[in-house]
DNA sequence: GTAACTGCAAAATATTTGCATCCTT
DNA sequence: AAGGATGCAAATATTTTGCAGTTAC
């Protein structure tokens, strides 16, 4: 993990700090999208709100997190499997838990490709499915709670 | 037009007065979506600031309009053509242009239909996608500004 | 007339910027 | 040593809340 976060960190040209290793490492470890307030909840405030917002920004430029629309004001961020600086390659779908509030990205299903009208050039796709995922589905004994 | 805004209006139940005219009438107008600062621009800040929030909000809850997500912190709103206050069916693809900034309801194309894994239950699916739309396509001579 | 809506003030929250200091390379 | 990153203070922006006055019905 400890060198997995700093191969991340030097191949991206930035500088291995304690807020971009404690960051990234919440991002690997967890199972879910994570917006600025998880952030700073996870980290237990241990780092400035200000630099939690410049960490984020410098992992979106670099392509290491992207980000996953929605519609409540809350910014989520996940890790990119195979982006780079030039070419997000965020060809996959989002899925938002309305009961334990996780976002996750559903890596395996593949966002399907649509006919737009005449004169439109599609550059990116980005789709996001709410309801129950697999853990809060009524009768399903192993619910637990959002990490 | 004056007819039809109070016939929404009213449908919903929503008492008749001018900043939920002008600002409905703003959408009826509207080729695309519109966000917060849209209608403080469009309405030449006429209304308190705080009177948009609210509208916008009521409107939300009656099913008059739908929020679509965006990455950019930026939540717009466009008028449901058929939702009602329990079941928003907004089946459409939203287009965001990134040359004139505006995001447009594809009625006519909808969402097809995925197969997500074991477990997940879906309610509702927001789809985005982001290019240049056919006013901006290069060598487009009927360019023009967004509204 | 009454309930609902608006505008103003202010609080709460979120985001950005400047700068001096500290840390990584 | 030099450049970049951080923390603090403060500016700016966004959203919510309370309340008194106004408007719709």
């Amino acid at each position: 993990m400890r060198d997995q976060i700093n191969g991340i960190l030097k191949r991206n040209l930035l500088s291995v700090t304690e807020s971009r290793k404690k960051i990234l490492e919440l991002f690997l470890q967890s199972s879910g999208a994570l917006a600025h307030a998880d952030i700073e909840k996870k980290t237990g405030e241990k780092f400035d709100r200000v630099t939690v917002y410049r960490t984020l920004h410098s992992f979106l430029n670099k392509g290491i997190i992207h980000s996953i629309p929605s519609a409540d004001n809350a910014i989520r961020y996940a890790l990119c499997k195979e982006c780079t600086e030039e070419n997000h390659q965020d060809d996959h779908i989002h899925f938002q838990c309305k009961e334990c509030g996780n976002t996750t990205c559903l890596e395996d299903v593949h966002v399907p490709s649509i006919v737009l009208p005449k004169g439109f050039r599609s550059e990116r796709i980005e789709m996001v499915v709410s309801g129950t995922c697999k853990d809060c589905r009524p009768g399903n004994m192993h619910k637990k709670a959002p990490m």
